[in-house]
DNA sequence: TAGGATTTGTGCGTATGTATT
DNA sequence: TAATACATACGCACAAATCCT
């Protein structure tokens, strides 16, 4: 499969953009980086490099991996560098619990009825996943998770809930990646699984029971986790 | 009472901070401003200014605003100006919506047993809120309300958590001061009320009823909102 | 222990965008 | 419409901190 389908991030750069989306634009694709581990836990970012790369200069560089840093992805330090940061399992556990509680709130905190748009979307991402159980693929998985994940926060209106959901999410998502990666967990099993919860999940959906698709996703919550610690 | 015991703002400043240190006092120090509406929604801040008022350059002041920005305090557009945010109703319900479903969460979530020294703080609050019904003002209520959250907010070891709750609080907290000043709420009732959860909160402490905090403070986040919106 | 290499943090001049006259 | 004023955004050179030899 050509990378270039898939993966958006090679887009030949629009001409002008404004100031904030520059930032948005490198702020996603950074994220994206270090979500999917091109940039894994522990490696050292430059500023000068990476500047060069996107075509700025260190300043405007340095706001997004201010904000990287905000949300726990990377860290710097005065005279040393910018490290991706790592995941203890104390620390993994604490976010897991935590968003055990924010999915059930996401599906009853100002909600809104699933529109027929955002049906369609999942019966997409059911396909994604079933094809994935053909063609098994952890950066694949990774991104379809992702793209799962921005879609049903679509069903709550609240938007404090909707930045920290998606913030604590990002936090997470590379720590099960790369334990994929690692072989520590049977990517085929998780597919398999995964393609099952978003059958059920659709199916709640086209029924417009928004609390049971909280519950089946707090219970894949909690067992994905389970399954990562063993 | 001396302005300078209560307002630990204007201490003498140390003289040599790291990098860290100065962006977090600094940061701090902002948010502190425009939680007590000594820069009310609206208002247009200079970079120069404040660089100049720091001592610093525009460079790492730039910093701060942009960590502001990020927490919702402010918004800069670019050619115009850094201003101030504001905050209509149906925004600050989402927040509020949120925010009691997160008091029950950090009296659920990873807590910890209530310490003696804990237990003695939130005496002393009492005291203060205590004093308040002779000596009605405010900023000090504000500040009470303040120092109770950041105090109850260590019954919980979940770190996204505090950091969450503590972004959610700082962004509603100068609504409420804003309509006390604006004299459509009863400060002298609010100060009543107040002092009648805290002393209900120190009970359930010292009883170690974590359930029974949750849920006290839900109902009165619950209640203030309304009394608000009226 | 000291000094150089490397990296982040800071200061400042300039470019760019916006509003007003 | 154009020009002027003023604000944020940017680029670059230098300072400060850390690490390694």
């Amino acid at each position: 499969m050509d990378e270039t389908l898939t993966d958006p991030r090679d887009e030949p750069l629009p001409e002008s953009l404004s100031a904030r989306d520059r930032f948005d634009k490198i702020h996603d694709d950074m994220r994206s980086r270090i979500c999917l581990l091109e940039y894994p836990p522990g490696m050292k970012l430059s500023e000068t490099e990476l500047a060069t790369e996107f075509g700025i200069s260190r300043t405007p560089l340095r706001r997004v991996l201010a904000r990287l840093e905000d949300e726990g992805l990377v860290t710097s330090v005065h005279g040393v560098g910018t490290m991706v940061t790592t995941m203890d399992m104390a620390e993994l556990a604490q976010v897991y619990r935590l968003r055990k509680e924010l999915v059930l709130l996401q599906t009853s905190l100002d909600t809104v009825p699933p529109s027929p748009a955002l049906i369609a979307r999942v019966e997409q991402l059911l396909g994604r996943a079933e094809a994935l159980k053909s063609a098994p693929s952890a950066k694949e998985f990774s991104m379809l998770d992702r793209d799962m994940f921005l879609t049903l926060l679509d069903l709550t209106a609240n938007a404090p809930l909707r930045l920290m959901s998606e913030r604590l999410y990002f936090r997470t998502a590379r720590i099960w990646l790369q334990q994929v990666t690692a072989s520590q967990i049977d990517l085929m099993q998780e597919i398999e699984i995964y393609a099952g919860e978003v059958q059920d999940i659709l199916d709640a959906l086209k029924l417009g029971d928004l609390d049971a698709i909280g519950h089946i996703r707090r219970g894949h919550i909690s067992l994905s986790f389970a399954r990562m610690q063993k």
